[in-house]
RNA sequence: GCCGCAGUAGCUCAGUGGUAGAGCGCAUCAUUGGUAAUGAUGAGGUCGGGAGUUCAACUCUCCCCUGCGGCACCA
């Protein structure tokens, strides 16, 4: 006999070898077909495989989420099923659960096509109707090898084979078909709910490695019902009007083309937009004691030799020889032409810590297919800083970064901000005394900022650890974009030094910092986050005003001069068009404010203000109330408080 | 870079082995209309680039470029 502790605390005796479902059947047929999976002693179990001994023994439903994420695994194989019902020349590999779905990948010569989708969809369908029983079976591990080799299952032998020694082989058995997983599974197919989807199809190098061959990768999503999943692809195609490359076009912000591969030309939108980025943050550098700096994009090539990029960057460097057969490169980073500006004359520990901002634009010859609108690009502009000094300062200046950083976000709306920490890698320099302290002072400005964070133990850089502070996009992608980096290299490569209270030479700390990270990328997410309709400081225009007829354009003409001698940016539409027409054009370009004109309010000099995404609502103001409510509405936030 | 898909007017897109079409936008004219599209007329395209197959290629094949979705990359 053994004894079943349940989640309300109380307690049964059952027969050995007693299962879940035995025991939930025991309890309710209703609970019985309810239930998908167990949670034995925090470890997730099979309904029907058999327990071992005395257990805490929890049932689960579709409604938990540990409920959802079977339903999608079990998406995944039958995924695979179908897939090689259907092609029967296709190896399974991997397939496990991501965010909204699943996907699995396969491997076949021929390429698969998103027109297969139907029929595999169909298929799926098919393997629920049946309701094959899903059934748990350990495997001796040689065997399992040979046998999947024999049957040309070669990846699955090999992750058989790279199992660690101890893990059991467990086999999970579906009608005819079958797939090397640890589990645990649905009690049947036909618990699968029919709200799934493929997707898209893409490829994937198996083991997630480049030198590996490229797999078929087909990803699905899965719900528990079809409401679900409706809204799910409701969000989806939500998230896809937001997208900044749509809205950019329709608002006129920038625009790329061939000749210039990853490359953006501003528009004066956008260029208005980018301006008021960099004003705010000059604003706001000032405020935390920076000063300002720039150095040039074109330096001879020996100083990246000097700093180590030719070596370690070099393939993503834009470089050239002169007639003068000497060879620049394009700065891909600005810290060499930071220290340059420290180098220059001898530095005392008075002056540190000494913090130099630099807007400087970077070029990198980045992967095709790294591309990404205006998220990925291959020259961008860097609200970069470098703060030398003293290693006792390290950690005070990491917690004013942090805080600046987030203080930044915060004016921005942004509060779903996720870092990630990474520590020391096996290859580097700088001595572990030194690492020690870096960390440490990174690790308690994260912990002080009190956001989630993740730690990628060995990910740092070769000169020193990092923290990225990442934002997702409207689709779900992260992008990083804030980043505090501790550099022990470069003030070693450049020998940058001050003399200490001591009168001896010291080498000081460097740290790189950028909080924007990217303006590119940073406007990128800030169309999205906003979905175009930006908060009136930032709002490229922030105004127009449209007559109605043109008896009221020497007023209109009056107003905007008034707007724009109080700092607004306002535009004129005198036009000879139907206000409605008017009306409609700048909502569609998102405008904040529409000013309307007619003879009514060029009579009693008022404005008839119309606020994007308020409908028709209207305000009638005089023009000396729109001035200054505009105006202090317009002021960015950091001038506000 | 790798796998797959795509590239037709400024934009969004339709189209066929016999040298192209719509809507919006643009231009001109008429219209002075109170909050999301007034009407008419017109201009505008070596169908991403190159090569090949063919009597004939925007259409089929190959190479390249660019973009899109992923993967890898993001010092």
């Amino acid at each position: 006999m053994i004894t079943i502790s349940f989640p309300d605390g109380s307690k049964r005796e059952y027969e050995d070898g007693v299962s879940p479902m035995d025991i939930a059947g025991g309890i309710s047929k209703s609970l019985a077909k309810r239930s998908l999976v167990a949670r034995v002693n925090d470890e997730l179990w099979d309904m029907q495989r058999p327990l071992e001994g005395d257990s805490e023994l929890a049932l689960l439903s579709k409604d938990d989420p540990e409920g959802l994420d079977l339903i999608r695994h079990d998406a995944a194989h039958v995924l695979a099923q179908a897939v090689q019902k259907l092609f029967p020349d296709t190896q399974v590999t991997i397939g496990p659960v991501i965010d909204d779905g699943f996907f699995y990948d396969f491997a076949r010569d021929e390429a698969f096509s998103t027109d297969d989708f139907e029929q595999i969809e169909a298929e799926m369908a098919k393997i629920v109707d049946a309701d094959y029983p899903i059934e748990r079976e350990v495997w001796d591990r040689d065997e399992a090898i040979v046998h999947f080799k024999e049957i040309g299952e070669a990846y699955k032998a090999e992750i058989i084979a790279d199992l660690p020694a101890g893990e059991p082989i467990t086999v999970y058995r579906q009608g005819d078909w079958y797939d090397l997983c640890r589990g645990p599974h649905l009690p049947s197919t036909g618990k699968l709910p029919k709200a799934f989807k493929l997707m898209k199809l893409a490829g994937a190098y198996w083991r997630g490695d480049s030198n590996n061959e490229m797999l078929q990768r087909i990803y699905g999503t899965a719900w528990v019902n079809e409401k679900d999943l409706d809204a799910h692809l409701t969000r989806l195609e939500e998230a896809e009007k937001r997208d900044h490359r749509k809205l950019a076009n329709v608002m006129d912000l920038f625009h790329m083309q061939e000749e210039g591969p990853g490359s953006i030309f501003w528009h004066p939108k956008g260029w208005t937009l980018f301006q008021t980025l960099i004003g705010y943050m000059r604003r706001r550098q000032d405020g935390a004691g920076y000063v300002e700096i720039n150095t040039p994009d074109l330096l001879d090539y020996s100083l990246w030799e000097t700093s180590g990029h030719a070596e370690k960057f070099g393939e993503n460097m834009y470089s050239t020889v002169m007639p003068d057969e000497r060879k620049y490169a394009l700065k891909p980073m600005n810290c060499p032409g930071g220290v340059q500006v420290y180098n220059h004359g001898q530095r005392s520990y008075r002056e540190l810590p000494l913090r130099m901002a630099e807007f400087g634009k970077v070029h990198r010859y980045e992967p095709s297919g790294a591309l990404h609108g205006m998220m990925r690009v291959r020259h961008f502009t860097q609200d970069d800083a470098h703060v030398f000094c003293t290693p006792e300062q390290l950690q005070q200046e990491c917690l004013d970064i942090v805080d600046l950083i987030l203080d930044i976000y915060q004016d921005f709306g942004f509060d779903d901000v996720r870092i990630k920490f990474s520590d020391r890698p096996e290859a580097r320099i700088g001595d572990d005394a030194v690492w020690d302290k870096s960390e440490a002072a990174l690790m308690h400005a994260l912990k002080a900022a009190g956001l989630p964070y993740s730690v990628n133990p060995g990910e740092g850089a070769f000169y020193g650890p990092k923290l990225e502070f990442v934002l997702r996009d409207a689709i779900g992608r992260d992008w990083q974009c804030g980043t505090l980096q501790v550099d022990f290299n470069l003030p070693e490569r450049f020998d940058a030094a001050y003399i200490g209270e001591d009168g001896d030479k010291h080498r000081p700390v460097m740290l790189h910092r950028a909080l924007f990270g990217s303006l590119e990328r940073f406007t990128g997410i800030l169309i999205e986050h906003y979905a175009g309709a930006f908060p009136l400081w930032l709002a490229p225009v922030q105004i127009v005003v449209a007559t109605i007829t043109s008896d009221a354009d020497s007023y209109a003409l009056e107003v905007v001069e008034a707007l724009k001698s109080a700092g607004l940016r306002a535009e004129l539409d005198l036009r000879n068009e139907k206000i409605n027409y008017k009306v409609r054009e700048h909502s569609v370009q998102k405008i904040h404010v529409i000013a309307v004109v007619g003879r009514k309010e060029a009579e009693d000099r008022s404005l008839a203000l119309r606020r994007f995404g308020q409908g028709a609502k209207q305000e009638i103001v005089s023009l000396e109330d729109a001035l200054s409510g505009l105006t202090h509405e317009a002021t960015p936030p950091d001038l506000k408080r």
